[in-house]
DNA sequence: AACGTGCCCAACCGCAGTTGG
DNA sequence: ACCAACTGCGGTTGGGCACGT
């Protein structure tokens, strides 16, 4: 038994979306809010799916989407931040203001990942593309037996452990990354410094409902769940400021970047 | 001018995660 | 605990456009 669809497919329209539906969009939200995307096109007078009008708003209508071209600053973060999180797009997107996950993922397939291979970088795992291939090891849960194991099956029982950088994609078991944690803000165990950023209580609002959560200060790697990665600029709230080590890791400590921003949407 | 090719990007699709009944 | 409804995300597609021949 499957899903049912999210809307009546028949009875809705595909493809580009006119000035009028546009309109009917934009007035809809500004009367009533984001949310509810399921029965937003009967309650706007839509012939669209909710997924759609939800896209078209958050991807092209929102009123607080910055429009034109990425700046060279934009490059270097989005790049920098696709090599913390991979193809997290949503998450990348998050840090940078006025840009959907849409539309950095559409950049960097036609632009970033031209650039990056032209200098010889692999825009997967962000190492010279003639660097030789990090050191793999292989856990294999398969039986001794496994010429009776379907394929698929073995290679769902395979963890693949790599020293560093992210999966290839291609690798068995690509949905285990074993690298890379994104988790809520760790801090109990870990002093965070930067007096400069004040966090305080918050609303998260996930699914259309709203989260109170208390958070406090910290860097945007332990942020990202990589408190021991060196790009932590806070540890034990000894280590001196970032600019001690020359690199300001994307722009936290010239205070160009919110952490709030992060927070889911 | 006509055609072919490649690029860009808005939109779609399918799946995963979350929530509430 | 289970399941359906709903939302959000990432990968992919395809129409339109620019450019070269």
């Amino acid at each position: 038994m499957g899903r049912s669809p999210c809307c009546d497919k028949a009875h809705t329209n595909k493809g580009a979306w006119t000035k009028e539906e546009d309109d009917r969009l934009i007035a809809y939200i500004r009367a009533h809010g984001e949310g509810c995307w399921r029965s937003l096109p009967k309650s706007a007078g839509l012939l669209r799916c909710g997924k759609s009008c939800r896209l078209r708003w958050i991807n092209y209508l929102r009123p607080d989407l910055k429009r034109g071209n990425f700046t060279e600053d934009e490059d270097e973060l989005i790049i920098k931040l696709h090599s913390l999180l991979g193809n997290k797009w949503s998450l990348i997107a998050a840090r940078l203001p006025g840009r959907t996950d849409n539309e950095i993922k559409n950049y960097w397939n036609t632009h970033i990942r031209r650039k990056l291979l032209n200098r010889g970088i692999d825009p997967m795992t962000h190492r010279p593309i003639n660097e030789p291939q990090p050191e793999v090891k292989t856990i294999s849960f398969a039986t001794a037996n496994s010429s009776v194991v379907d394929q698929k099956e073995e290679e769902k029982a395979v963890v693949v452990v790599t020293s560093s950088g992210f999966s290839s994609g291609k690798e068995r078991c690509p949905d285990l990354n074993l690298e890379l944690r994104i988790s809520p803000p760790y801090q109990t165990q870990h002093q965070h410094q930067h007096q400069n950023q004040p966090y305080d209580h918050q609303i998260l609002k996930t699914g259309g409902r709203n989260i109170a959560t208390t958070t406090t200060t910290l860097c945007f790697s332990c942020s990202l769940g990589i408190q021991n990665s060196g790009e932590c600029s806070c540890t034990n709230g000894t280590s001196s400021s970032s600019s001690s080590t020359g690199y300001d890791f994307l722009g936290l400590e010239s205070g160009v970047l919110d952490y709030r921003s992060l927070e889911m949407k």
